[in-house]
DNA sequence: GGCATCATGTAAATCGTTACATGATTGC
DNA sequence: GCAATCATGTAACGATTTACATGATGCC
């Protein structure tokens, strides 16, 4: 089983949505928030070929066009490996080192899965921020003096503030979340 | 002139704060809070390597060790091209695809550069950070309600805060290097 | 008729990942 | 003597970036 790229990911939830064509694609990551990823199409259409000889998506269909659109719906296989992909349980190292994919499955997990697991999702993120912020700090308290640099020190502790801030957003979101239920 | 990594540039800078070898790089990497750097043998090797051909660092010293280590020092073409990465002007798109190189540029400025390329630098990136957390409010406000799913609005929220947080650790972290002088 | 946009593609280069591999040295 | 660690390397692979390239369509 080959690996699959957060971009693949990506283009999959998007699909899921609703089918639409490479350029559509594009014009998402080139315009919304989700512009870190990259809207060329040296990355997009040999990726879409990819998911399709996975088969995961089809771009056979409404092909028909004025213009030659090539419409990517995806496939029953496609779904279940996102959902799996969706509900997977999140690791330590997927916290340290991928959070932004993270983030991706969250936006993806309504319409996807039921609302129990986007709670069983945030409460998974939240134990291993919580931990994680933990270690940081403990490691500044006993280390963060000897970092020579000022700048250095002070780059550190936007590290950790960038994680207590993506903790506090995991409380508060689920919160709200279960306000709703 | 070849692109260069963010990798190399990590590993020129910790070669100026102190020369050492491939392995002491690699624990570096390992067991500091920098371990979102690989420490495979696979990446630090070479890249070791692309910048000694480039004419940065030297390998060439006190390698008759009893253990074959390689120590490497940096040269003064690496000080000076390190040094002009340093104080490059941050753009939009730097604040927008490359905050964490941003912070790794941050964390060495110390013994690099004079505090006043600090202050500038911290002067430009906050600039940045708020003209964009700007648009990102915008933008939520403009088509966040758009967004389907409820998850996926969360998510927004959650990049929209956490570039606020960068935007205050910023502002914090200028008042402190201010107080200095 | 000409320009911007629509729409898709390919080719080269490169970096990083993963896995494999090898020898020396220290400590028990 | 043996295991763990020290220390460096290589080889295959894959994804992304950058650049180049092409044709169709709508609009003025």
């Amino acid at each position: 089983m080959a690996n699959v790229s957060r971009l693949e990911y990506a283009l999959l939830g998007l699909l899921l949505q609703n089918p639409q064509s490479g350029y559509d694609l594009r014009k998402v990551f080139a315009m919304t928030p989700m512009r870190h990823f990259s809207d060329s199409p040296g990355s997009i259409y040999p990726a879409l070929r990819r998911l399709e000889a996975r088969g995961w998506i089809t771009g056979k269909g409404e092909q028909a066009n004025a213009r030659k659109r090539n419409v990517y719906r995806p496939l029953a296989a496609g779904k279940r490996a996102f959902v799996e992909w969706l509900v997977g349980t999140i690791m330590r190292d997927d916290v340290l080192y991928r959070l932004d994919e993270l983030m991706l499955r969250f936006a993806f997990l309504d319409g996807n899965v039921e609302r129990e697991k986007t709670l069983t999702f945030l409460d998974e993120l939240e134990a291993g921020l919580d931990s994680y912020v933990k270690e940081l700090r403990l490691f500044y308290k006993k280390f963060g003096a000897g970092i020579g640099q000022e700048t250095g020190q002070l780059a550190f502790e936007s590290g950790i503030q960038s994680y207590e801030a993506s903790l506090n957003w995991a409380r508060s979101a689920r919160k709200r979340l279960e306000r709703q239920s």
